[in-house]
DNA sequence: CTGAAAGCGCTTACAG
DNA sequence: CTGAAAGCGCTTACAG
């Protein structure tokens, strides 16, 4: 592979006036640009980006940190974030801090970042203090997707409004029995956004003076899975609900089958709300509260580009909520 | 941040000794690599990965290439790959290929690999000629998850023994009349799994001396909602199937919300199977073929490292068939 | 066992 | 507008 100093040598400049060509500063006439140009592209030359960081101290790279990757919703962001900053010529490191255990996750190195990165973007990734220090030590900007972290660039749904739809959606109905699914437990202090849903869920039943019902309220592990049989045994129960709001619509999916399996209709005997729009939640005739996650993806990467004083998309400041849509399937209908 | 030099000076001895010492080179006295040892973490000091790379030539960074990250497969395999490569000091640069339109994807790029990476995996990712001239020029390792690419190292499952052992299973419990999902369609050259699939589907069909109905080999691209709508139409139809094998966990999810939609029991009415044992898989019932993706993952990342010189995992060669099971849940049963 | 020095391939003031 | 040179922070022969 040919360096600056071919490139250099062939087009009878010096390496800095290669150097300045190429990144198209100024102070170059019009026809050595042209030239260097020329040469470069017949040499396949492409900066080496280990020799441009050593010199410049930048990366064009992204740190993408995330609890786990294995959901919709980050799988979904990853994606779009990827291809926003491929845009702007930068490329995301991706790090997944899911542990054996679900009850923790590894925390955030030294050395995965420093002058790796230039930037960093968590994802639904409470910090902890070591962590924030130790980004802000290396004077890393940082822009949280879903969970804020301190008071950095954040972009988010709000998680309340989504879950007061939700609910407000099955009182609607005409609903007065309903069970939530989804609450944290308490030893997975890095996964917060459901406790928001929680509370907003309870403020709608309070505000219209629907009882609460301690064992309807189910914690999860946020898998449909757990999610399933968790709610087959609040189904076998003599008192039963007639609705359930899901804090996800994998958890809702999970809602769903148990129902089924407990010879129970949907919507008929059992409505069932969730909130994302899963790709699999229109299939599924599940109604939700849809949240743009590509939405989410982009406006993180480009708040974080401008933050590295790279221009790109339109400046909608540093704190973002994206709007959440009521989306009526076919799994919400009156009790019977 | 602190450098070798200031490591070097506080502990007393040369910039070589301490790089020496730090990698755990010999030819360094355990007095000296002591000392050593303490000045650098009492400096916090972490080598930096930019000037390692431009000094060695090894950037401990693997590109990780996928056509498209929204899937289970891809989220699932990707953060395999991501926590192999981490437990042996390597890190993944990810990459999206996903491109506006679905019948062609984004070219891999000198840019993005260039003193960029030290190797490359790919997922399901056919490369053209050119893009393997550019990794062979660059000199990079590379190692294929699931569709091959040329004579590289690859790891997989049996595409043709899963979709037998699907039909397999259906013909035993008696079906004649079978449809098959997941075509591959023409323009999309870019994804080829589905075809060996398809074969074996063929195959398993023929030896039976079951007929092909040519109208019961639906196309899709891959999701569950064009599976769905695919299937819908073929369930209206005077001549029915009375099961579907489909290529993957996604698009059976997706027949089976069809034949519910068009008033049909599933396994009553319809039997359905898929291939992935995808995340929903279990709760929804389905029956599948599964395939253990964090497996491959896993074993690729060990692969690729080891080509690379460093020793991980078992070495069980470069050609690596990992096995799939069938697993019989409440999606398929006898014909009425 | 240890150090001085060259080299990796760029960028960036500083002169001119 | 252009070049010579220092510097980014390591690794790696080469001496000793």
């Amino acid at each position: 592979m040919s360096t600056i100093t071919d490139v250099a040598r062939e087009a009878g400049v010096s390496v800095a006036t290669v150097s300045r060509a190429l990144r198209g500063l100024d102070r170059v006439s019009p026809h050595t640009r042209e030239r260097v140009f020329k040469v470069a592209e017949r040499l396949d030359y492409v900066a080496s980006p280990t020799a441009t960081s050593l010199a410049s101290g930048r990366t064009q790279v992204v740190g993408v940190v995330a609890p786990f990757l294995t959901r919709w919703f980050f799988a979904t962001v990853v994606s779009a974030i990827e291809k926003t900053l491929r845009q702007h010529g930068h490329h995301v490191l991706l790090f997944d801090l899911e542990d054996e255990s679900y009850d923790r996750r590894l925390p955030l190195k030294q050395n995965m970042l420093w002058k790796r990165v230039d930037g960093v973007i968590t994802l639904n990734l409470p910090m902890t203090a070591e962590e924030l220090e130790l980004v802000d030590r290396l004077g890393l900007p940082l822009v949280a997707i879903g969970t804020p972290v301190a008071d950095r660039p954040n972009v988010r749904i709000d998680d309340a409004q989504a879950m007061r739809d939700a609910t407000e959606h099955l009182v609607s109905l005409g609903h007065e029995r309903i069970a939530y699914v989804g609450a944290v437990p308490s030893n997975v202090a890095h996964i917060q956004t459901p406790q928001a849903r929680l509370d907003a869920f309870r403020e709608v039943m309070h505000s219209h003076g629907l009882a609460e019902h301690k064992q309807w309220i189910l914690g999860s592990d946020w898998s449909a899975d757990s999610a399933a049989a968790d709610t087959r045994i609040l189904l076998r129960a003599p008192e039963r609900p007639t609705a359930v709001a899901a804090a996800s619509d994998e958890m809702a999916i999970g809602v769903m089958a148990a129902a089924r399996a407990e010879g129970l209709r949907v919507p008929e005997d059992l409505s069932v709300i969730g909130i994302d729009d899963h790709a699999l939640s229109n299939v599924l005739g599940l109604s939700t509260v849809r949240q743009d996650v590509t939405a989410q993806g982009r406006l993180a990467a480009e708040i974080l580009l401008r933050q590295l004083g790279i221009s790109a998309g339109e400046d909608a400041g540093t704190h973002v909520v994206v709007p959440t849509e009521l989306v009526v399937r076919a799994s919400t209908a009156p009790p019977a």
